[in-house]
This record gives C-alpha cells, sequence and structure tokens, in this order.
DNA sequence: TTAACAATTGAATATCTGTTCAAATGTTAT
DNA sequence: ATAACATTTGAACAGATATTCAATTGTTAA
C-alpha cells in the first residue's frame, strides 16, 4: 500500500479530501450566509421581536414599548432582521407594521426551544 | 367603554398585558438560554465544526486541519459547543473524538440552510 | 407650509467575542 | 521518571456588535 499524507496522528489527505467531496459542509459563502442567518436569533432584543411576532403584525413603537427599548435600537434591529428577510413590513400612515416573513422563522424558534427545554 | 391606558398609539396596555399572558414569548431566562444556543450556529468556525461532524466523529487535530485553523482556537470553540450540549466526546488514548449530541443539529443546519437558499 | 409624530440613519461609545500565545493537564511509550 | 504528543486553559489583544444620541426622512393633519 502506498505511503500516505499524514495530516494529523488520525487524519490522512485522502480522508480530508473525501470528506470535503461529499460536499456536505457548505463552502465558505454558504457557511457566511448561513451564520448570519442563524446570528439573527442570536441576541435577546431580536429573539423576543420575532417571538412578539408569532402573534401577528406590530409596529415599531409597540415593539419598544414590549421589549421596554428605543424606537431606535429597535428599528437597527429590524434592520438586520429585514437583511436577512426573517421580517417583511407594511406602511399604515406613519407606521410600519412588521410580521414574519414565513413559517420558518417559527419553525426554527420552536426547534431551539424544544432543544434547551429537553 | 372605559378609557385605556395607551402606551403608543397603537397598543394599550390590556393589549401588550394579552400579548404577554399568551406565554409564547419565553422569559427572560429562557431567552437567554434560546440565544446563547443559537450563537453557536453564527461563527463560521462552529458552524463548520458542526457541518464536519455530521459525516462521524473527529478528533481536535482532524478539525484543526479541516478548518485550517490552531488546535487551540478550535478547543476554545468546542469548549463553547459542549455548554451548550451540542456536541459530546470521548476519550481514545491521547485524543478526543467529538460527535454531534443528537438529531436536533442535523435538523437545524438543515432548515437554516433551507431558509438561505430559496 | 408648518407642526407633530413614527421611524430610520450615522457616528460614537462601551461591551462582547474570537484568536493568539504561553503555560498547564492528561495520556502513552521509553 | 522522562519525553513526546493531544488537548485544554487563561490572559491579552483585536475586531465585531448593540445601544445611545442627535439629526434626518416620510407621513398626516392643521
Amino acid at each position: 500500500m502506498e505511503k500516505m499524507e499524514r495530516i494529523t496522528p488520525y487524519l490522512f489527505l485522502e480522508e480530508k479530501e473525501a470528506i470535503e467531496r461529499q460536499g456536505r459542509v457548505p463552502d465558505e459563502g454558504e457557511i457566511r450566509h448561513l451564520t448570519d442567518f442563524f446570528k439573527m436569533f442570536s441576541d435577546p432584543h431580536r429573539a423576543r421581536i420575532l417571538s412578539f411576532l408569532r402573534q401577528g403584525e406590530l409596529c415599531v413603537g409597540d415593539l419598544a414599548a414590549l421589549l421596554d427599548a428605543t424606537p431606535s435600537a429597535v428599528s437597527h434591529q429590524l434592520k438586520l432582521l429585514r437583511s436577512v428577510h426573517l421580517v417583511r413590513y407594511r406602511r399604515e400612515g406613519k407606521m410600519l407594521f412588521y410580521a414574519l416573513a414565513d413559517g420558518h422563522v417559527e419553525e426554527l424558534l420552536d426547534q431551539g426551544l424544544e432543544h434547551i427545554r429537553e
């Protein structure tokens, strides 16, 4: 058998390439997207915004009151949530009503809760 | 009709309390756990570690080689992943082999990927 | 058109997070 | 014992992140 180049005492170059070829590990760009997406669930204000929006649409001022935060702080977070398409909004007069973008969001929240509760 | 105390032009105190009573928004402690949990998926190194572990257990040195990172950096991240029970490990000689803690992890990764791909 | 209000924006600051580096721990073989 | 190796740990530094504050945009009503 031919000599194999060792990377660590256990992993051989062939194995490493095999693992990478299997393609179950997203490439750099996709990992970046994925982590940016999950980052949205990793801040208490954002997680609470998403949780509150499960019950229907709310405007920025409502969210600020519910979170006990300033409208500015909430708006900054909503901007991030918009950037990864987790929320959508519609204008009604002076106000912007925000809502969850789709059902995925709730599923994900529930899965997270399931994990930490068990 | 009785006068209601307004919080914002739209949300009334009764509504706010109703929303909070519905209990679909986790309390402070649970939100903290939840965000700490999701935070684990929000760093590229950690996300790649979890992705690589889908294909079977790997030791720290292997992961370091696959990630092109130092064993120290990997170990620090593994410590965080252990802290929220996303990975488990077993010792074999000098090495520690890490594995995903349960199926939840893969489900979550897939849901995240599903969201960003659509 | 002006005033009032809801929300957004950008810059500054304080905090959090991830990596590095050196030292320590645990295991195996000599 | 000692040496060699895999991994962990803690402290220090650099970069990322969330909030605040002041200024701005957009909408409605007088």
